[in-house]
DNA sequence: ACGATGTTTCTAGTATCACCGAAATATCCA
DNA sequence: TGGATATTTCGGTGATACTAGAAACATCGT
């Protein structure tokens, strides 16, 4: 569980998701800092830590090649993610997003719950933006 | 883009993604906030940052019903960002990890880079944990 | 060995976030 | 209306993360 959090995470962060993302398009072999450097555009620092928490998650792998150190994804581990989200959190939705994934339910209630309006809607009745300005 | 970003990052908190799981299995319906702090046992005002923080990003959505609030998933959020996910990260390696995904790796390079030793190895020999401790 | 190049660590400032008690707001029921 | 229940907002604190310059470390070519 806890790699899941870190690894969604490392991936939830502007520079990284982008870091991550060029690193995929780049192919197995990976690319060196520095050219991940040059694309990015980022100080060497910066872009370290970077890498060491993307490597340190599991979703890349550091291999050293001379004095070039290649990042590259360690693809094992990013579909474990993404089996993870797509089994565990969203497989539900396959198909049309509506479909109610007929849930064990099986919760009690200390007292008595006020009748669902209209009954069991339709869900995705829309797709806008959920209310984002809520205060 | 950003929104993927907050998304992967709401996800990437312990506490959001047990809230987040929960309200998958609860159903399209979703849970009202009373029965979510009773199951996640988080106090009232953290319990409604997290919810407030998935909502914003698009993942749930709240919905009153008389004194309760329901969050649910907004599944279709949800699928987009699963699709973008394995489509724009992932997908090279659906089937086996290995497959190297036919990079363009058309980028140039300033100056002589040494050759790989070994040519392309296999990627993936091993599912062992990214030697965390590098320093 | 030396200089050049590539990468990481050190150090530090700032911003952001998680957390939670207390108070405020909203709705229901009698 | 008043009390009870449900949820959010407010205020503050400690921890963590992002950023990056400077220095250190590693490796190569000569």
């Amino acid at each position: 569980m806890k790699r899941y959090v870190d690894q969604l995470a490392a991936l939830g962060q502007s520079g990284r998701l982008e870091i991550f993302r060029l690193l995929v398009r780049a192919g197995s072999r990976g690319s060196c800092v520095d050219d991940i450097k040059r694309s990015v555009r980022m100080p060497g620092s910066t872009l370290s830590h970077h890498l060491d928490t993307l490597a340190r998650c599991g979703l890349l792998r550091p291999e050293r090649s001379g004095r070039f150190v290649y990042y590259a994804v360690h693809w094992p581990e990013a579909a474990r993610l993404i089996r993870f989200l797509t089994e565990d959190c969203c497989c539900k939705m396959s198909g049309r997003p509506g479909a109610r994934p007929a849930a064990g339910e099986g919760r009690r209630r200390r007292r008595a719950r006020p009748a669902r309006r209209g009954g069991a809607r339709t869900d995705e009745s829309d797709t806008s933006p959920p209310r984002a300005a809520r205060r």
